[in-house]
DNA sequence: GTGAAAGCGCTAACAC
DNA sequence: GTGTTAGCGCTTTCAC
């Protein structure tokens, strides 16, 4: 019972055969040799007695071919990537293809590190996804002849399929608006954005998104609007704390940027009597089931993670890999109340 | 630039060596050849000005050894789950091993065809977590002679490593009972147990510590206490409902088995006035963080996925992979209040 | 100190 | 309809 791992020639010989023809009917190309559908059968019978499994490091050296796609993620630990990565393995396996999925924590060093490795295994795809320099592994991937794409965050050297943080901040402020209703722009009856970082991709979408909708509802928009204070809970707490010493309260709407600040904002909120808390709309970029159950109702925005997978296996069957062409995809918008 | 795959022949070409020996310096063996220095770093030379990467399809064929060590688990998108991903990647990159992680849906076909897949690439250990059929997985790897063990849901052919249920339950019972400050165990000055399904693994060790503890506290339990309606947060909402109902009011200790359990209880909470949340003891078996942001306090049971990975692999390093005893380890007390 | 050669298990082109 | 053969890229034993 133990350790009988079996091979085509073991095969071969049970049943009289040749490794070749056992080969081919073992991987179902029998038909295209004109096999007899007897011999074929009397194979597979013997293959299934052995429990045989075929080698794929052997057969992926012959055929060149490994059959495996992987993805980099930043970690796995993170209810967007496992996401993607639970969404990435079902879409990949539809097509045949055996998912590898590697988390590189960041780190330009294992990431670079771990596509080198993933190559050593002659995956035939990569899915660069969060990369902290997407374009360091576009450059290694062309130098190996393998196919990849850009997810989550962009790179110039490969087609990147992306958030839409602009339309996605634009829907978020339009809905916070309207539900705050906010009438002058000014102090109190104002709405304010909270964290991120300057000069960072998808902070630059949600800014850009979150201005242009304020500035056509109002015509304008004050730079004491905006606090990009950063992604930590404590930068958040100790903006929003400032923020309401200085208007005398809570403002009537808050747009948070990202569920980390949003943390930081519930600390503070802890703090204030559950009535005050009535008197201002809260939104969030990004989502997460635990903001269902604040004790206030929170607008999300939630990354469309199945949508950007699709697009992602839509340009691999397409054979689409070799632009650097950024597709946008629309995240949607959440109402913890929607939930309850 | 592109597409310039190269191979050792290639190298032994260019510095007028042999492949024999290119491939002794490559792959570090080289001193042990007794290989000129001099020749190495001209070989190392040209290979990382051809950027060469060994081919691990045939390095794996010739040696039968691949490097990989996988694990299967139910689902990516979990918290336990993915935080169990990214600690195996740790210690199997530690070892030199490069990490698979593949997830299986609780399909027990799935579980099977996946376990096979990995084999096919060699795969030199398996980690089997949360699976459905440890035993059929275990059959099926012992026949290819591959070691592996069971995580989180034990099995009989392999050992396994396992969250100490009873432990948990026993020390998250004991400190409700003290906080709640249960005096007579009976009608709403009890301790009452919600969630779970009977004669599984995991709710039985749970409900044994609970009992026990009970128990050696008061000398009986009465079987009202219990509750085990399953995992479903519906279902745990209807029977705190009941519950409340038939006692007048909350009790003074609640025990949650599981996170989706609690899901229903904080939906029937929020129906209530705040103040008749202060007068019960909430906990939880099972983490998660958005806990800490509910509006009460909350003690939470966390399984320890770094013990639990650091025995497995502590098997893997004895060798020691071929009993079938079962390691217990201990979970952490949590109080959402330390977080705050 | 290094080259030559065999072979890991499989596939595919070419026989017949 | 099926056997034979070469070879995928690498490692390792045996020469010398």
């Amino acid at each position: 019972m133990t350790n009988s791992k079996s091979t085509i020639y073991d095969i071969a010989e049970l049943s009289g055969s040749s490794a070749g023809t056992v080969s081919a009917v073992l991987n179902g190309t029998w038909k295209k040799r004109r096999i007899k559908a007897d011999t074929a059968e009397q194979i597979q019978k013997i293959a299934d007695k052995l429990k045989y499994n075929v080698n794929r490091q052997a057969s992926g050296l012959r055929k060149s071919r490994s059959g495996l796609i992987a993805m980099i993620i930043p970690i796995h630990d993170n209810r967007f990537f496992s996401s993607m990565s639970q969404t990435f393995e079902r879409y990949a396996r539809e097509r045949n293809l055996h998912p590898i999925v590697a988390s590189t924590l960041r780190d330009p060093a294992l990431e670079v590190q771990t596509v080198k490795t993933l190559l050593s295994y002659q995956i035939e795809y990569l899915f660069v996804t969060g990369a902290t320099k997407p374009d360091e592994v576009s450059k290694i991937c062309k130098h190996h002849g393998v196919s990849h794409l850009n997810l989550d965050l962009p790179g110039t050297k490969a087609p990147s399929v992306v958030s839409d943080n602009f339309w996605g901040a634009q829907k978020l402020t339009e809905e916070l608006l309207s539900k705050a209703n906010i009438r002058k722009n000014k102090g109190r009856d104002a709405l304010y954005f909270l964290g991120g970082v300057e000069n960072e991709y998808a902070t630059n979408g949600r800014i850009r998104g979150f201005k242009d909708t304020v500035v056509n509802a109002f015509g304008s928009i004050q730079s004491t609007q905006m606090d990009v204070c950063g992604y930590d809970s404590e930068l958040a707490k100790a903006a929003i704390e400032k923020l309401y010493e200085k208007l005398g309260g809570l403002p009537k709407g808050l747009f948070i940027n990202s569920t980390q600040p949003l943390e930081g904002v519930v600390r503070f909120l802890k703090t204030l009597p559950s009535k005050e808390l009535t008197q201002c709309a809260f939104g969030c970029y990004d989502w997460d089931p635990f903001a269902s159950f604040l004790s206030f109702p929170l607008l999300m925005v939630k990354q469309n993670t199945e949508a950007l997978m699709q697009k992602a296996f839509e340009l691999i069957d397409k054979g689409d890999m070799n632009g650097n062409k950024i597709f946008e995809i629309q995240p949607s918008l959440v109402s913890s109340e929607d939930q309850a």
